[in-house]
DNA sequence: TTAGTATATTCATTTACAGTTATATAACTA
DNA sequence: TAGTTATATAACTGTAAATGAATATACTAA
């Protein structure tokens, strides 16, 4: 079962490696180097980036060059956008609440 | 161990018992109405949510609403504001090679 | 108090992974 | 060719968490 975007980025050191990799592509050696993880942990996490489509693969002789497909992050996005509409609606409703409380206020004061 | 906001948003059933409680707060019972889930499984996912800080309860008699808390989504925000920025650097890129190219190109037709 | 309703928790089972060690494979080098 | 490097995979162990059944808790109503 290949791994969806959500759960390859559950994972604090698949995040971290994608960090890498955003950066500039990467051989595995250098995200071993870069990380803390031993090299069949990089590679296991590779793997289900690769999963995910987060990253893509190109060999060069012995070393495999992985680089960013930020695409599937798109889902994440499309995810959060309404929550981010949320978030807005509810500045506008304080806002407009703020602005009708001072009017209150003023009238108030009257 | 609190579950963190990444993984809480892992598991496909609480991603969509948020979409539901972002609508409007939901009681338990409503929850279950709402999803294919037995009762015991939507408490244990609604306590996940609770320890990822993305849901809070308010008691009301038997009932217990829950409301939404999108404060801990500005961790995913941030995760992928870079994803973004290189998004749009890469736009930038093209339409840069675009330009270029088309004077080039019109250069070459010289 | 008893019965009923709403929700949470416990327990047992299973599954999914994370990490390690050892090994396999392929490419490079001498 | 043998030895080395780069990477992947397999086998194993431990652990978090998903699932389902049963039970516990807390409130309400008669």
């Amino acid at each position: 079962m290949p791994m969806d975007t959500f759960t390859a980025l559950a994972e604090p050191n698949r995040r971290r490696l994608l960090e890498a990799i955003r950066q500039e592509p990467c051989t595995v050696n250098m995200l071993v180097t870069r990380s803390d993880l031993s090299q069949p942990a990089v590679s296991k996490h590779l793997k289900y980036l690769r999963q995910a489509n987060l990253v893509v693969v190109k060999p060069d002789g012995q070393k495999r060059w992985y680089a960013l497909n930020p695409t599937p992050l798109d889902e994440i996005e499309e995810f959060l956008e309404p929550y981010r509409q949320l978030f807005l609606n509810r500045l506008d409703a304080l806002e407009q609440h703020l602005d009708l409380t001072s009017q209150t206020e003023a009238n108030e004061a009257d």
